[in-house]
DNA sequence: ACCTAGTTTAGATTTAGTCTAAATACAGAC
DNA sequence: GTCTGTATTTAGACTAAATCTAAACTAGGT
């Protein structure tokens, strides 16, 4: 029972409009980590109006400060972004660029090891490898 | 018994030029991790000649392509240098935006979580919390 | 000292992202 | 339902990070 970009927007105090319903839709939808070039470019036609850049920029900072979905940096320069905002990891295949989300269940709990003097709020996990692409 | 940048640069097999050595040099010396901006204003009086830009990029990439530093990527935007090649992570201080290395031997075991599937040939943990500074 | 492939340079260019100020649309009050 | 104030959207200008270009230079082998 999944929510509805609707009901998710709503409960994390964001105001409705059209361009922000359909770009976290599309968020949610996808298992990609697009960038904002590509939530445009996929976004843009499911609109009857124009859709500037800037708005797509607007809306995932807006969308990223109310906690609705999470930035993921894997390379330089770019910024993607992700609909999965529970605690997780990413694998990034480097042959092909593909990200996958890890689980945090996958680790070890390496929240504790710093101890003391680090107090840890978050931390992210970026593997880099080899997908192994024989499975369903 | 530290290596000098002369020394590593020739080992690694990376032709010798005063702006290369210079920016080693200084990567070698801070523990900071500094953005090539940052590198430029650093290291742009230490030479007799004027420093480009340009060549500040390609010395970065360069000395990552050798394997004589790593990227660091923390934040959005921006590509951070560190010249500690050891598996090592990051912790950011969200309030300062300081970042400190994390050597490997202080977490378990990750790189095995992952199994078949993923074959994982590096990973990077960045950390963000508060860094307690009482100790020296 | 010479040669040449690799490096550096200034400046133009590209790309990611932000800013501006005017037009527009949401949502609460009536 | 319509009014109204505030937040959002827009196109395009702007900024910042990084790359590209093509000419000048230099390291280092002969």
């Amino acid at each position: 029972m999944s929510l509805t970009a609707k009901e998710l927007l709503t409960i994390k105090g964001v105001k409705l409009t059209s361009q922000r319903l359909v770009i976290t839709d599309y968020l949610m939808q996808t298992h990609d980590h697009p960038t904002a070039d590509e939530v445009l470019a996929a976004v843009a036609e499911k609109l009857p109006m124009a859709l500037s850049r800037a708005t797509v920029y607007n809306t995932l900072n807006a969308l990223v400060e109310a906690g609705v979905i999470r930035e993921v940096l894997t390379e330089p320069g770019r910024t993607r972004y992700d609909a999965n905002t529970s605690e997780h990891h990413h694998f990034v295949d480097i042959n092909s660029g593909k990200i996958i989300d890890i689980p945090q269940e996958m680790l070890p709990n390496i929240e504790k090891a710093l101890g003391e003097k680090y107090k840890v709020r978050s931390y992210t996990v970026t593997f880099y490898g080899d997908l192994n692409d024989e499975s369903p």
